[in-house]
DNA sequence: CCATAAACGGATATCGGGTGTCCGCTTCGT
DNA sequence: ACGAAGCGGACACCCGATATCCGTTTATGG
């Protein structure tokens, strides 16, 4: 991330004097308890909060990132890292709508631990950070991906790399439920619930006989068009 | 918040002497006004911003509604109460799984239109309300809808009202999303894209053979499991 | 071990925006 | 026409996030 160094710090001289020891443990002690209070809380937590979650005082965290979106910018960007390596390795599998499917199921699961993703992922990232770079690489292999499974017969006429993301989102939703407990344990895990909607969503996604064109291929055109939520298999005796 | 009486006025004696002409009209001017706004903004406007919309003073307001929640109570009650009536009328069709997908079609176009009421359905409405009410009847119509629909063999196995609820989180979460435009026109209309979602949705929610079973039933047991994600129609030769 | 610069801590000033009140003025209704 | 009911909207209040400032502590190397 060097060259256009866009991480928010304020940038050192070329002939940089090491910095002290302590000071560099305390910068990577922040990072973490960034990646845990704005997993936990999300982004609204304060920097005061990570600073109290870090040990630390508020005044050493605002001396190494000028404010939250810096922090969360380092925070996340390694996040997102990890997200397009689980991307790239999708691409290795032979059967691309399974890898597609476990992609998702992967990444989900990562982004179920994590409010902060989430929110940042619903809210878009800004052109230029380390961000856009990691959702940058992460939509290129999506879009290999699913032209790869739609090539092998397995995917749905239409469906684009946007789809996959857009998908992300709704599942996030599910994520974003308040989790109503039925009766007793008052255990407050996060719940399982969203992979009961991504397998409904990937059979939705599959190739079937005769499915009619989804509505809309990208944009908002063509407001025509009477019943677009009648599809597929009708339980007709056809 | 006293009997049945819980629509968020100040309550009159009984022997209540009718008020001026006017002061009815600008009440319902007010909700007019609330309709619109929050329609449009979502429900983070100020009644400031309703008491200018309807061209009356911010004092004006708060006499009548002793602040946002109770206003949004009565513009939301209506608002849903019309989407009761789809569900209600979706009962009378023949084919229930087409009856679920229309009337899910038609809440989310009105939904679309309206900001404030998705997300008052995303946080959730509090028990004791009229709100309540109505999201009350509007579930039980669903889960009718559902079972209707299951036993005519239509709908995939293990689905419940439950899922129809949170499907239109989903595609609500879709809705939300920043709209881009890909090139020109720079006219901001609703976006329609969620239809194509819902139509994804639909078709993995409708019966086909050997589907297995979804996970995760209503509640979020078992984090066993390996590949939960991985579910019908195989592209597998056989 | 001391001197010194670097780093730290956290109390606190600042800011911004939503909320809701208050009271002088206007309008309705008799 | 007169009094009561209703109206208007400036503004005081509140709350919480942000970021600074400076006295204190600590690492480092001479």
């Amino acid at each position: 991330m060097s060259g256009p160094t866009g991480t928010g710090e304020p940038a050192a001289p070329a002939t940089a004097r090491r910095p002290r020891r302590d000071a560099e443990a305390n910068r990577r002690r922040i990072v973490r308890a960034g990646r845990e209070v704005f997993g936990a809380r999300g982004l609204q937590a304060t920097l005061n909060d990570v600073a109290h979650h870090a040990g630390l005082g508020v005044g050493t965290v605002y001396r190494k990132f000028s404010d939250k979106r810096a922090l969360a910018e380092v925070v996340f960007g390694e996040e997102l890292d990890e997200i397009a390596a689980m991307a790239r390795d999708a691409l290795d599998r032979d059967d691309a709508f399974d890898a597609l499917a476990e992609f998702l199921e992967r990444a989900l699961a990562r982004a179920a631990h994590n409010r902060g993703l989430r929110e940042l992922m619903r809210q878009g990232v800004a052109e230029g950070t380390g961000l856009a770079r990691a959702r940058r690489e992460i939509h290129s292999h999506c879009e290999r991906l699913v032209e790869q499974a739609r090539d092998q017969g397995g995917l749905r006429e239409g469906v684009t790399a946007a789809d996959i993301a857009r998908i992300a989102v709704m599942i996030d939703a599910v994520m974003a439920l308040p989790a109503e407990q039925p009766a007793g344990q008052p255990t407050e895990q996060p719940s399982e619930l969203w992979r009961r909607y991504l397998v409904i969503i990937l059979d939705g996604l599959r190739a079937h006989r005769h499915q009619p064109p989804l509505p809309e291929p990208t944009e908002a055109r063509r407001p025509r068009r009477n019943h677009p939520a009648r599809s597929t298999t009708k339980p007709s005796t056809g």
